[in-house]
Order: structure tokens, then sequence, then C-alpha cells
DNA sequence: AATTTAGCTTTGTGATCACAATTTGGACTT
DNA sequence: AAGTCCAAATTGTGATCACAAAGCTAAATT
């Protein structure tokens, strides 16, 4: 009997301890997807990762399924799991859609904005000057998650949020990968102008804003990697 | 020991033979949501349902972890699951955000239709204007399903389907208790214009047929039968 | 009569076990 | 040396059981 061939090792998240073993499964899976832990392609066995986060299959087979469900990972008719390939036209229609929903859900949120919320992003904005000038990307990209989400969730029923976090959790793992093949990190932040439209209640702008900040920014980032990496293949 | 209070009786669904009891179980449970066999704010109980389906505790828990991921379900604290209720706030949020996607998704599929695909369409929506004339209200909403999918999947890439499929499960069991309190059915349906614009290759008319057809319909019907409803209870 | 309390039931949770299907590895044949 | 076939191991699946927390009912106390 051989030993097992990989024993995944899953980064650790905080386990506070009144949640239940399936969603801690749940929390530790998708944290690992969104920042790249696991390679896309890669096939993920039930037992393995029971072992890897300690717990039984049972609580595991439950995260599975939701992430799956949010179609962060794919279960094949060989009912095996794998975390999903990105391919240049998946990337282009994940990055169109996030800019549409993500636009929407801001002018949407809009009249709920109160300049306190404002301020708020204001200085969580700051914050991700700061780690990027730091060199810290992790910090840096969790914050900038942090700014959409705040900025979506001024709507007391946000039920577009859902759905953008699907979207970042399909984009999550690749752009990890995208950002090693960057030789350069374009900070077009368009936060600054999304600030400004906000203050100015000005919905159109908005829209424009936020989407150009997707656009401008995760868009050239992944189209710039799917570059060279389809051209290291070729 | 007093018999079990009450045994839910869900609608049947086929089961091939191949599924498992965990996509078995789903099925039948989103089927049943779908139509509004299960009223707003009804909970549900595991053990429960599993009785109801005939299968064991573990294949629903898994089914209802995926229904809950698709926000077609509600976990509350208690860890008690439960059908969402409808406000207005949420249906104008529900309706305004499924606007927005499917008519991206239109747009996006636009480039991929063929005329067959077109004269297929067609041929769906003769259909729905003859159920409708029947007055064959199942088949004619499962019909308009069948148009819309057949819509967006024409995109080889069909990310925004699941999205637009989850925001119909939030949306059906209550519109099914929507139409009860409709006296008269607005089929103001813009199925023409769509197909107009296809033919076209209009993206912009697209656009705007689809919205239309989303929001005179399910938005009439809903704020309608809301109306009524809120009335009722003051 | 209202409120608290004690005990029972129901419920979600998760570990374990058994089973079937798929996969894997190597030995055998050609 | 390449392909085929059989056996062992691995894997997904699902039923069962045990446990703890939450809910409910009814009795007892104030």
């Amino acid at each position: 009997m051989a030993a097992k061939a990989e024993i995944q090792s899953l980064p650790e998240v905080p386990r506070p301890l009144d949640v239940t073993s399936q969603e801690y499964a749940y929390r530790r899976l998708r944290h690992s997807l969104m920042i790249g832990a696991i390679d896309p392609g890669r096939a993920l066995t039930i037992r393995g990762l029971a072992e890897a986060i300690g717990v039984s299959p049972t609580p595991v087979r439950e995260a599975l399924r939701r992430l799956s469900s949010e179609n962060a990972l794919l279960v094949l008719e060989n009912r095996r799991i794998m975390v999903p390939e990105m391919t240049t036209q998946r990337f282009e229609e994940l990055v169109s859609l996030r800019c549409c929903i993500e636009a929407h859900a801001a002018e949407r949120a809009l009249p709920y904005m109160s300049e306190i919320k404002i301020d708020e992003l204001e200085a969580i904005d700051a914050r991700i000057d700061t780690a990027f000038e730091a060199g810290d990307l992790e910090a840096s990209t969790l914050l900038n998650h942090r700014f959409h989400t705040e900025l979506h969730a001024a709507n007391p029923v946000p039920v577009a949020l859902p759905m953008i976090e699907s979207l970042r959790l399909q984009l999550g793992p690749f752009l990890r990968v995208a950002a090693r093949y960057a030789q350069e990190y374009y900070t077009v932040d368009r936060h600054k102008e999304i600030i400004t439209a906000l203050r100015r209640r000005d919905a159109i702008a908005l829209a424009m804003a936020v989407e150009s900040d997707i656009r401008d920014g995760v868009g050239r980032l992944g189209r710039n990697a799917l570059r060279k990496i389809l051209g290291e293949a070729a």
C-alpha cells in the first residue's frame, strides 16, 4: 500500500467555533479557489479533500455541491470533480457579464448610498493604493473585492451580489495564474471616478466607471496572460 | 406517537435510470419550486423530504445545498431551511436584474444565431400562442422558458444561463401565486419583436425587445399581484 | 391564570460502512 | 515492443447510526 499520492495542502482559514464542518470545508475550498491555490484542470477527490481539511467525506461533498452550483467547480459525467479551465471565449464572456451585472448593481445601489458610505469607500480605496505601492498584491486584490462588495451591498436587497461573487469565483483561479504572466501591473484604478460619480449622484457616469474599472483591470490582465499562455502552447 | 404531521407530496418528475438519488432529489425539489408547489415561507425538513422523495437524508441534504446556493432556498441561522418570501423590493430587484442579464445574454448570443435556429424559435413561439389560446397555462409558461433558454443557449459558452435560471427559480414560486390573482392574462408577448430583431441582426432592437418582454410580462403580472396581496393584508 | 421548568420529540449534523462503478497497474499474449 | 486482459485499489454514492441542539408539550410553581 503506497502512501497517498497527493495530500492536498489547502490554505487555512480561521474557523469560528459555531460554524459547521460543511461550512468550514466550503470556506476553505472557496478561499483556495479564489486565490488560485488549486490549478485549473486539477481533479479533486472527496476523500483527499476530507483528509486535507480534517473532516469526514460527508461535509466535503456538500461543500463541493455548493461550489459546483456556483460554477466554481465542474462535475464531469464520470462524476469526477475538477477546477474548470479557462479559455479565451469563456474569459470574454465572464468579463463582459461581470461588467453588465456590476454596472447594473451599482446603479441600483446608488439611491441607497449615504455620504458616510461613500467616505468609507474612499477610505478603502486609499488602503488599496497603499497596499499596491507596498507591493502587497494579496491585500490589494482583497481590498479591491471589498470595495466592490461594499458598493453593491448598499442596496438593502442585494440579489445581484451572489451572482457577482460567482463570477469572481470563476475568474479568480485564472487571474492568479494570469498575474504571474504580467510583467507590469496596470493599476488603472477607476475607483476615483466611481467615487466622483457617487458623490454627484450620476448614475450614467457611475455605470460607465464601474464597467471601465473591470474592463481595463481584469480584462486587460487576463487578455495579456491568455495571449502569452496560448503563445507558449503553440 | 402521533403520525407525521405533514408528509409533503411533491410533484413527480421522470427518473432516468442513471441519475443519482441526489440529482433526482434536486430535480424534483427544483421542479416543485418552479411550479410553485411549495408555498413561500414554508419550512422544509430533511427527513420529511427524504420520506416524500423516497431516498435517504444524505442525498436530500446535498440537493438542498445546491438549491440554497442558487438562492432558491434560504437557510436561516437556526439552520432551518425555507422557501424565501417575496417582497415588493425583492421582486423589483429580481425583475430588473433579469432584464439586464437576459438582454445582455441575447446580445451575446446574436452573432451565433443561424437562420435555422431562428426558425426553431419561431416554431416555439407558434406553439406558445397555441397553448395560450387553448388556456394551457402550464404548457405556455414551460414553452416560454424554452424560448428564452434556446435563445441564450445559441452562445457556445453560456455562462449567463445558470444565473438566468437562478433568477427564474427565485421568481417561479411567487409568479405561480401571482397568477391566481390575475383576472386577465396580459399576453403582451414581445417574441415577434425578438425574432424580427434576430433576423435583422439588430443588437439594440433585440436587447430592447427582450427587456420589454420581461418587464411587460413578468413585471406587470407580479406588480399587480403584489398590489392585491398587500392590499388584502392591510 | 400566567409563567417557568422538566422531559420528550424532532431536527440538523457528521462519521462510518457497504456497494458499485471506474480507474489503475501489471502480467500475459501476440 | 505494443496491445489486451484481469485483478486490486480508488472513488463516488447513499443508507444508517449516534449525538447535540432546538422546539414542543405538559406539569408544576408562583
